[in-house]
DNA sequence: TCACTGAACGCGATATATCGCGAAGGAGAA
DNA sequence: TTCTCCTTCGCGATATATCGCGTTCAGTGA
């Protein structure tokens, strides 16, 4: 799996973030997430052992307390990042892009989505209901059954829609990599396990 | 959410884990994870808590070791074990009948998507291609992005398939829980910004 | 100059522990 | 008996830390 922060980019990050403000680890991991709009989630076995780091190399303090322990930036790691402003604009403007790029591709698909939801209710209008203004009423006592099972079509069929959309965008511009499909797979498989478990009674 | 033990369930079921042999904590959450076949995987934060109560009442004792802590059964904890024999035999035939059932689902499914896979694909050949036979040259060269393209459609077919029948069996059965539909649109929400997150160069 | 190699790095898996919410259960009052 | 309050319980979220795999990078020796 290609890496989300390329060598040595994370340690320049995180150097960033606490130059802001000190922060404790979980919220670096909160606030990553948060700068990727939640398309990444950097792991703890990504950030402590890079503080570790850090702190070996007096570029930030740890201050351990109960349950929190607060790092802070010394002014040997302002001095670096001052050092390597230049390496910092640049992952900055990437990581922006990349959440430009998928802001893009979500609305993209929610847009296309849309339509064929309207296209699926007006189709679904012409066959069922001549007339949609008195309401139908069922004899059969089915509760809303019914009305989630059309519901969970309904974000089934918006989500076949969208990824498709995803990914024939995506292959327009650069070939597909050989992980996608086994990865939607599983992906998919665990989706269905855990609605399935879920229902269990 | 609804929990997956009952009241006290599980801390008579880790007693009966601890009483087959001493393990540590991630490896009670694993054993648990494997007899639900992984549709049910227990957070640190149900089992170490109850660990640790287990272990104020005397039942365990706890062996911490350098990075691992290790869980032994007492002989009170194997009178408790003995004394509530019958509890744990409903627990456990709750765990199998629970486990059978979702494999049961989870074959029909598989057997339903087997069939409108292979109607799908007749389907595609009647349309595509009058001669199979001799493999279709392709003049412009865009390499496999056709073919994970097919595959990603064939998988999220296959998907939808799948869960609109497994929601349709649990529908007859029981009212659907009003939470599936959310629940469903926010895994899938996940699961389309994680493939996204994949693609991105 | 370039191939080799060991150190550094990103990251998921492993490992432990607490907090707080909502539901379930039990004890005691009305 | 039933209602009420307090405790216990299951569990996701919060919090920290190490291990090992695969990759990258920088130094070095041919």
């Amino acid at each position: 799996m290609t890496p989300t922060f390329a060598h040595g980019s994370l340690r320049l990050y995180l150097l960033s973030l606490l130059a802001e403000r000190p922060r404790h680890g979980y919220e670096l991991i909160q606030a990553l997430s948060e700068r990727f709009g939640g398309t990444y989630s950097p792991s703890a076995g990504t950030i402590y052992p890079r503080l570790a780091k850090l702190e070996e190399e007096g570029l930030v303090t740890k201050t351990a307390g109960e349950r929190k322990t607060v790092y802070e930036i010394t002014d040997a790691g302002r001095a670096e990042l001052a050092a390597r402003a230049d390496d910092l604009r640049d992952i900055e403007s990437e990581v922006t892009d990349s959440v430009r790029r998928l802001a893009d591709e979500v609305r993209t698909g929610v847009t296309e989505a849309m339509k064929s939801l309207r296209a699926d209710l007006a189709s679904a209008a012409r066959h069922a209901a001549p007339d949609m203004s008195k309401p139908h009423q069922d004899t059969r006592p089915h509760g809303d059954s019914n009305r989630s099972l059309r519901e969970a079509d309904m974000v089934l069929n918006e989500f076949r829609q969208q990824l498709r959309a995803d990914l024939r965008t995506q292959a327009y511009r650069a070939q597909l990599p050989d992980a996608t499909v086994p990865e939607l797979r599983r992906q998919l498989d665990e989706v269905r396990a855990s609605i399935l478990a879920s229902l269990r009674p």
